[in-house]
DNA sequence: GTTTAATAACTAACCAGTCAGTTAGGAATT
DNA sequence: AATTCCTAACTGACTGGTTAGTTATTAAAC
């Protein structure tokens, strides 16, 4: 045994990025306090103490996974809604399908069930995903509802409200899936989701006739 | 020391309920892995051996919980949407703000959270939370949406998706409250978004005039 | 006196975080 | 170009604390 492939190779700067990749894999799966350092670690295809050389905590490991693994992609969903000219309208229907597709491909939804789940325990958590997701999506949401009503385009009433009535079902679909579908619950698609309610919160469940408001 | 009280009684019938209630406490606070059994049968008054006298294991006891603290507040707000007489815009009217104060006062919010974030890692929370709550429930308003389309009162659409629709915004409302509002998050009333987002999901967001749908 | 509800001390397993030791790989020396 | 030295990236066995579940024993109740 001797001139084959080392045991090990120095990779100082790879190796941050790829622990926080891991990471969110085992999270995803397995939750925050089920989350096992050692499981992490032999994804990231190193060792355990490798791991406490770039992160001081397994919480600090998670705040890492939050900025670099999720928040891009919010600001991502944030700079093209506010970036968008077009009615509010069209806004929310260009929105909510996008915001469904991001969800779905980088496992925010299971992140979100992290934070929701283990709060309590771990108020950091919530911090953290508050400061840097929350905060800064439902905030431009917010301000975005805001300036269509001042120009009269969507009626009054509590924007932040309005910003739950647009993406709560949404979050439950997400939640849904995560949760119910692999325990044998009737599927249900996220995209069809975004589609049909962008339609019934801009013109409303009920059929236009005498009815109208309250 | 003799003759005073005696150090424990034997109440086998009434250790069953002392203990789900007990545990639904514990499980609110501390979610399910985070609760520890000790502290379940303390607050009981009683050891942790007796509740292995009641209960085969941690997963049975919290099914207990769910089906005899939870699933009757459930069934008592879908025995009330079944008996109701009305169109369905005042039924969705009662409906909302109904489950707001029901989920406020029986804490099943907290319960929510907990099947939501630890049902991966514990497959059997969901499972009994599915089958004895969410089936029941989102069933039964299925069941309403579409009659009320058949009536021509309400738009046609994917009826689950309608559900959704309806009761997406108050979840996203409860988890918020749990969630982030004790770490320092905005907080914001159940009943006003209940209120609010039935009218919004019934009439619309948009204010009418040229635009109206798609 | 018998039964059994209930206890309290116990076990076995698990896991975050530590640390003494190992080895890759570049720098200094020849 | 070959050899030696040095450092820090990395390993893996270990520790200490925690907790679900078990069991030998006690005493309440009839």
């Amino acid at each position: 045994m001797d001139k084959g492939e080392p045991k090990w190779r120095r990779r100082k700067e790879a190796r941050p990025s790829e622990i926080v990749q891991a990471a969110l894999q085992v999270f995803s799966e397995r939750g925050f306090a089920g989350a096992k350092l050692d499981e992490i670690a032999a994804r990231a295809g190193v060792s355990k103490g490798a791991l406490y050389l770039y992160f001081e905590t397994k919480e600090e490991l998670f705040r890492a996974v939050v900025r670099q693994a999720v928040a891009p992609n919010v600001a991502m969903v944030v700079a093209f809604a506010e970036a968008f000219e077009g009615s509010f309208a069209d806004l929310a229907r260009a929105l909510l399908p996008r915001a469904a597709m991001v969800i779905q491909a980088t496992g925010l939804g299971k992140v979100v069930k992290i934070v929701v789940g283990e709060g309590r325990n771990f108020p950091e958590l919530a911090r953290a995903w508050h400061d840097e997701v929350i905060q800064v999506a439902l905030g431009a949401l917010t301000r975005l509802i805001e300036r269509a009503q001042a120009r009269g385009e969507i009626a009054p009433g509590d924007p932040r409200i309005h910003a739950f009535s647009l993406i709560g079902p949404l979050l439950l679909g997400v939640l849904w899936r995560e949760t119910f579908e692999p325990v044998g619950a009737q599927p249900i698609d996220l995209a069809a989701i975004a589609e049909q309610h962008v339609e019934t919160v801009l013109s409303g469940m009920l059929v236009k006739q005498g009815e109208g408001g309250r």
